[in-house]
This record gives structure tokens, C-alpha cells and sequence, in this order.
DNA sequence: CCGATTTCAGGATCACTGATATCT
DNA sequence: CAGATATCAGTGGTCCTGAAATCG
């Protein structure tokens, strides 16, 4: 990334340039350092969900990650050609597959979950775990009133 | 955007992916609002850099805006195709051009800034005053940072 | 010759739309 | 029939790399 100079007031003290500044250097480090364990960010999100609600449909899975339905197909191929997640029909509702957690994907998640805790730790060095705290909530607030609307 | 459900701990407390949606949805509105007027945000980033510094070369815009010097020619063209930039050959330096704002550049940026004003009072309409200066103070260090590495 | 500047060509990922086949 | 599901095709923006041509 081209290093950016300050100066320009206008520009500086946009908040939606910072947010956007802010995530584009963290989502460069994460994918960054997911690619060494052969995985990008959305192998998470999909690992992590499967782990937290047990099996799921494609569709559940893209409305609890945010991947849209039609980029998930891909997630899903990359994840079970990894051996990470089954795939499966659901004999209950023949439109539906079934996705659910294997034992190797239990473990990659691990991986992962230690990886991204690193990458967090190094995007947030400036600031103290108070400091954290308030980030989160703040982006919390955010991002919680546009699921509202 | 597919609407994301709660309750996945791992993924819900995790700050990189906080940072990653609430750009992303405050990105989308703002190349909505943008489209408006004809314009991306390179487009403001641009103009608001020529106001701040007066005419600059197009390596010393891309310092400054972030905006990559292969990606700005075409930036570039968009500008000088609806005449809010000039883009004229350094007499004193023939490898350069010289890029200075047009009357109609100026009124434009006027407009965008109304424009981004008005998103950024929308994204961040669940937070207070002081909240929203936290939250700029926050990023601001998280982004300063990485200008240092 | 080395380095800077502009430009072009292209890759990878991502957000997003639309269509289709299948099933409830 | 309406509606949901999985899949495929494709657009356009963004980030990023590399290389060419020109010039200091």
C-alpha cells in the first residue's frame, strides 16, 4: 500500500475514509496470514458458525457469516476438497444440503481462531485493552443499527 | 447486504471483523450517495487534496490520497472528462504533470462534502458526539500505526 | 547508469445482481 | 401457484504487481 501522508484536513477527519483505511490494512493482515494456513477469512466465519450452532443449511450459514449465497457455493467446495466440512442432503427438505463440522475442521478452526487472535493483536498494538474495549463497542453500536434497518 | 444474525461468540467478538463490516457497510453507502453525483470516492479524495495543497503531480497525489499511481490515471481521466481537473505537462519537470482544480472542480467538491457529511452523520447516527470523537481518536491510531511500519 | 514519473496490462478477491433447476 | 434453496454466470470496484516509455 502506497504510504499515506497527512496533512489534508478533509480528508483526514472523514470518518468513513478512516473506517475504511482502518479495515482495508487489517483485512490485508488477515488474509495475509489465513493464506499461510491455506484458508482466507470466510473459511472462519463459516468454520466458526458450524462450531457455535451445530450442522446448518447453506442458507443458514449465509445469513449467520454475511457470505452471500451465491459466493458460499465456493467456500463450501474449497472447505470440503479440504476435508474441513461434510456436505450433505437434507433427507428432510430434499433443496437443502446439510453442512456440518469434521474432526479436521475442528482442528483448522483452532488454527485459525489463534492466527486472527495474533493478527487482532498487532492491528490493535496502539491502543490499550480499555482502549480495545471501546473500539469494540463502538463498531458494535455501528454495525448493530444497520442489521435494524 | 445478507442481514447477519447474532450469537456465533467467536465470530461476533472478533474486532477484525467488526472493522471489516462496518466498512464495508459504510463504504456502500457511500459510493451510493456518491453515484449520485457522478463520482466515487477517489473522486474526493482527489479534489479535496488539490483544494488543501494547490496543483500537484499525479506521484504526489498518489502519496497523499492512498490512491495507488496505476490506478489513479484512470481517476485522472474520470476528473478531466467531466472538467474538474486539468492535467498539464511540468515545464520544469517534463516526466510530470501538473493537476490543478477547475472552477467546476471546486463546486463539486462542495458537494460531495455535503453528500459525505450527511452519510457519515447516518452511519454514525447510534453514537453520541463525544462517542463519535472516541471513535475517530481510536481509528486514527490504529491507522497511524502503520503508516510507522 | 540509476532513479522518478506516467501509463498500460493484468491478477485476485470481493460485493452484488440475475437467472436457472429443483424442491416444498 | 408462490416461495425457498443451491448453483452458475457475470459485472464492477478495489488492491496490488509488473513492466514499458519517457525524462532528470
Amino acid at each position: 500500500m502506497p504510504a499515506v501522508e497527512h496533512g489534508a484536513e478533509r480528508l483526514r477527519n472523514l470518518r468513513t475514509r478512516l473506517l475504511s483505511l482502518a479495515a482495508t490494512q487489517s483485512d490485508r493482515r488477515v488474509n495475509e496470514e489465513l493464506s499461510k494456513a491455506d484458508a482466507r477469512k470466510w473459511h472462519f466465519a463459516v468454520l466458526a458458525t458450524l462450531a457455535e450452532f451445530g450442522p446448518l443449511s447453506q442458507a443458514q450459514l449465509s445469513d449467520r457469516t454475511g457470505v452471500y449465497r451465491s459466493d458460499l457455493v465456493g467456500v463450501m467446495n474449497e472447505l470440503t476438497d479440504r476435508g474441513q466440512v461434510e456436505r450433505a442432503p437434507d433427507p428432510a427438505d430434499r433443496r437443502r444440503n446439510v453442512v456440518s463440522l469434521t474432526p479436521a475442521g475442528r482442528r483448522q478452526l483452532a488454527r485459525l481462531e489463534r492466527i486472527l487472535a495474533g493478527v487482532e493483536d498487532e492491528i490493535l498494538a496502539p491502543l490499550s485493552a480499555e482502549e480495545r474495549q471501546q473500539l469494540t463497542r463502538l463498531l458494535t453500536a455501528v454495525v448493530e443499527r444497520f442489521k435494524v434497518i
